[in-house]
DNA sequence: TCCTTATTGAAAATAGTTTCCATTTTCATT
DNA sequence: AATGAAAATGGAAACTATTTTCAATAAGGA
């Protein structure tokens, strides 16, 4: 029976209870967040927002839920190079819809990019069939980030050069 | 003048010197063991290979060292999502030929393979194309990998099932 | 050889994440 | 609604990879 603070997701409680996890406030919380914040967020900025408004909710719980999230693949974890994991809700589950990301590597500006996906697609397919059948490896997951200068460094060398 | 000690890659006194760093024994024995081991040595690993020769060489340095041939392009930094950095000689640079990983998610081996690489120049170019006019962005690298399970755990989960 | 400056090594610091453990909470069963 | 077993929590401490600090050392041009 759903609880009188139920304010997330409606199905985290089916969810939870189909994989034998208990529904609990720090859960609810933390997809909560997830759901109204499309951004990138590390498991700080999701424990400040957290704790914002639920300050009993502590830093070690916030790193627990994520992982259990990522495990039921409620949640995607990302590395995009700065020492810490980021965190976005999966696609399926109500997360902005597939996308790759470009990441600055200047600033660290993440910038999500959906188009060019057909041909990635191809590739997925082509290597994923390829490499199962010689290295009889089976593939269920992939990681395509591309690295580079975003517009605003750009902008900022020229701008320095001027000097 | 190349100092007697000189047993690593001839090329690394010049590069060196053209950057304006100097030459030294740490920075030899590093590239010494990334060129005489062709796998993904984490910082300790190496630390440990080039210790072995050189007891009064330390990690720190080691950290320093590989971070230095990181910038100057003669060493790839590689994320295999385990929590350390893993590294090896670029490909120009005597490393093995361009490559990409597949990542066992079970037991964490890492599978060199350079098949299917034409799919991927393919879809390289077009998204390079389209990012750089869309979002005004210069990708000047990528990351390309694939997780999934390998042979060996794939068989221990077979044996494990019939028991 | 001398001298400036880059480089080094050891120890301490840092940062993100995980573990420990006593307490609290969930929820199936009374 | 009360009970109790097991799961979940929070705070502190631990851990791990990496970075910084700083005094001592070494490189290499003069």
């Amino acid at each position: 029976m759903p609880r009188r603070w139920m304010a997330g997701p409606p199905w985290l409680y089916e969810r939870l209870h189909g994989c034998g996890y208990r529904y609990t406030l720090p859960r609810e919380a933390v997809l909560q967040v997830l759901t109204q914040t499309p951004e990138h967020l590390s498991a700080e900025d999701i424990y400040f927002l957290v704790h914002a408004r639920y300050p009993q909710i502590g830093l070690t719980t916030v790193y627990r839920t994520l992982d259990l999230l990522v495990r039921m693949g409620i949640v995607v974890k990302f590395d995009f190079g700065d020492g810490r994991a980021r965190f976005e809700l999966a696609a399926h589950s109500g997360g902005k819809s597939h996308h790759h990301h470009l990441i600055c590597t200047l600033c660290g500006r993440v910038i999500d990019y959906s188009d060019f996906l057909e041909k990635e697609k191809e590739l997925l397919q082509t290597t994923q069939k390829g490499l199962s059948e010689k290295y009889n490896f089976e593939i269920t997951d992939h990681l395509i980030q591309f690295y580079g200068k975003c517009q605003q460094c750009k902008n900022a060398e020229k701008q320095a050069e001027r000097r």
